[in-house]
DNA sequence: GAGCACTGC
């Protein structure tokens, strides 16, 4: 290959030797020579092994020996390696192509969302796992690739699981095929287990050691022993910058409060947790006077996402926000658990990235032999729907002998097919329908993907674009605590729409576009304009899609009487599923089959009255049942729409059932043949 | 009248 005969920059030479010095690359024969002979590899690489920028190169290297330089119709071959995160993706394959001189994007690239920088010549591509499951969609077979390297396997993300067990069948179909399993703490029994007689390679991490304390009783209050316990080791430990873990937003810009009160300006105290602006999280790198300890106080983010230099203290309450999902109720929750040891190891580790460290963990030995050992995958925490219809896509017929390392609970893969079938995904034989194929084309829920798909029915496609793009991104009002609080309740209510959020949230993504998304009307709108810039790119790549499709791109006349109603009606088309309704005792009820609950309108909500009828985008249990986003609608609108849907035998009897009787009698009187179905299956 | 653990396509 021309790239190896390349005379190599004195700097190349340079990073060589610094990478001999990595710990993998003891095992370099022993993993090339266990590759030769197996067609699937496990890795378990602590942190600082080098794992994920070397294992990469080193196959790369045994495939470019034994193989000619190109692949399928003359494309080259490619090495693939996943990672969780986009900023992984992106910044590790930079490194890499670094490391082996040349042009990120041509021999060394990624792919990632919204960007890819791979061309042609790329024959090592980093990408996310997400990407790899899109690009499978594509190609099952996954042709283009030589070797799948598949690293942090032991966070158990969505993908990389459902990666795990579409490559585990790919596999056999492809004996040229091969899959490299890294991970950092691999539950050795679990993989072993689901890759039967699969050799395992061990490779030690560089960390310095840590010393672990446990309290001798159960501390009551964790934010309160957290505080104590920084307050402490500021009193009494060496210099050395301290990281507290706590689970959120508010607990940590409290306890940040708490420890400036105490402390003053003997330390620096940081906040860190993802919906901080980015320069905001920068702080966390600013050096720090000599005297001055640094004090970061983080969620999760500082577990797996952000790698921090310089700790040396770590205290770990125990505890951080996870979500779950109830089949049942069909609710998603955030709820604070109690971690795994492997996260409470993760996070000790995090005090000895450069010299000895400490971390006092705010529960007892005994507490932590009981915590479960490793956390629960996320498949077994969320709603299924968008995963089995991608895995439908995938080509899988029967999902529940589909090989997954973690089963999935019957009902919340019975509750994803029920949803599935009701949007016209599924036909009755549970077989993906035409729709349901172009659904999961879109990056999106189903329902969303099926508002989209229909909008051009309602004549208001490129309005549904925008308000999916909106729903897609993080929130967009920014609301900070204290004396601009009122301001910017006051900015919120400028775009408000009294007939529903997702018309406020129209009405936003509007007025940015003709302001020509400038920052600095996002500033004094408190609007968050990284939101706003995402909604865009989001919007770009939904439209893409939809021409794909050839699906009509259309608004209705803005002084139309009918532009709001018709748009409202479309939401209903997708989310016809998410309904609720105002009883005589003052409370909303969800509406669907075998199943009610009592809700509340969420606070934030722009409505100016209780509407009788409502649909809504999420449903969370916080302090209470919440519907978060929610617009006005009619009754009969569900009887037009959504037909196959409220057949109303299934349903409880309530009130809203007998409201709906009598929308199905006036219908049937009035009866005509313009009867139309809007859903088609 | 209340929040947004973290990702990802």
């Amino acid at each position: 290959m021309d790239m190896m005969k390349k005379a190599y920059s004195a700097r190349y030479f340079d990073i060589l030797e610094k990478r001999k010095n990595l710990p993998v690359w003891v095992h370099k024969e022993e993993f090339l020579q266990t590759l030769k002979e197996n067609q699937i590899v496990l890795l378990v690489g602590e942190t600082g092994s080098g794992k994920t920028t070397q294992i990469p190169q080193f196959v790369l290297e045994a495939v470019l020996n034994e193989n000619p330089s190109s692949g399928p119709k003359g494309k080259k071959w490619l090495v693939g390696c996943t990672q969780p995160r986009r900023v992984a993706a992106m910044s590790v394959s930079r490194r890499v192509a670094e490391e082996m001189d040349v042009e990120i994007g041509e021999e060394v690239g990624y792919t990632v969302r919204f960007e890819d920088c791979s061309s042609s010549k790329t024959v090592l591509k980093y990408l996310t796992d997400g990407m790899l499951l899109r690009e499978a969609m594509a190609d099952p077979l996954l042709g283009r690739y030589k070797v799948i390297v598949l690293d942090e396997a032991h966070e158990r993300t969505l993908a990389s699981d459902l990666l795990l067990g579409l490559l585990k069948q790919t596999l056999i179909s492809r004996p040229d095929l091969k899959l490299v399993v890294m991970s950092a703490n691999l539950e050795a029994d679990k993989f072993h287990k689901y890759f039967i007689g699969v050799p395992l390679i061990k490779v030690p991490g560089r960390l310095h050691p840590v010393e672990i304390l446990y309290t001798r009783e159960p501390e009551r209050d964790y934010l309160e022993a957290a505080i104590s316990t920084v307050i402490q080791i500021h009193m009494c430990e060496p210099p050395g910058d301290v990281l507290v873990f706590l689970t959120g937003e508010e607990e940590i810009e409290d306890a940040c409060r708490k420890i400036i009160s105490k402390l003053g300006d003997q330390v620096k105290v940081v906040p860190l947790y993802s919906t901080l602006p980015p320069a905001m999280q920068q702080k966390i790198f600013d050096p720090t006077p000599q005297a001055v300890r640094k004090i970061i106080v983080s969620t999760n983010i500082a577990e797996t996402s952000l790698t921090i230099d310089g700790i040396v203290y770590v205290v770990d309450p125990g505890f951080s926000k996870q979500k779950l999902y109830h089949p049942d109720t069909r609710v998603e929750s955030l709820l604070v658990s109690p971690i795994s040891q492997a996260s409470a190891d993760q996070r000790a580790g995090r005090a000895g990235r450069t010299q000895p460290g400490k971390c006092f963990r705010l529960y007892t030995q005994k507490s932590f032999n009981e915590l479960e050992k490793q956390s629960y995958a996320e498949i077994l925490r969320s709603n299924l729907a968008n995963t089995v219809l991608t895995l439908k896509r995938l080509g899988v017929k029967n999902l529940v002998r589909f090989d997954l390392m973690d089963a999935p609970a019957p009902e919340t893969l019975a509750r994803a097919l029920d949803d599935l079938y009701h949007l016209g995904a599924l036909d009755d034989d549970c077989n993906l329908t035409k729709t349901g194929e172009m659904m999961s084309e879109f990056p999106l829920d189903p329902q969303m993907a099926k508002m989209l798909i229909v909008s051009p029915q309602f004549n208001c496609s490129n309005e549904i674009l925008s308000i999916s793009a909106m729903l897609s991104v993080s929130n967009c009002f920014i609301r900070p605590r204290g004396e601009a609080q009122k301001a910017a309740d006051e900015a919120k209510s400028s775009f408000a729409h009294i007939d529903g959020d997702h018309l406020t949230l129209l009405n936003v993504f509007h007025a940015f576009l003709q302001n020509n998304q400038d920052s600095d009307w996002c500033y004094e709108k408190f609007i968050n304009y990284r939101a706003m810039k995402s909604a865009v790119s989001v919007r770009e790549q939904l439209v893409r899609i939809m021409s794909r499709f050839q699906i009509k791109l259309c608004s209705p006349g803005f002084n139309s009487q009918d532009y709001y109603v018709n748009i409202r009606k479309a939401l209903l088309a997708g989310y016809f599923m998410q309904v609720a309704h105002l009883e005589r005792t003052g409370h909303y009820l969800t509406f669907r089959d075998k199943d009610d609950q009592v809700v509340h309108l969420h606070p934030s909500n722009c409505l100016d009255h209780k509407p009788e009828w409502v649909v809504y985008n999420e449903y969370v249990f916080t302090s209470r049942n919440f519907i978060r986003t929610v617009t006005y609608i009619r009754g009969e609108w569900l009887v037009d729409v959504a037909p196959h849907y409220y057949k109303l035998a299934n349903f409880p009897n309530s009130e809203a059932k007998r409201v709906l009787q009598k929308h199905y009698k006036k219908r049937k009187l009035s009866e005509e043949k313009s009867c139309k179905l809007y859903l088609l299956r």
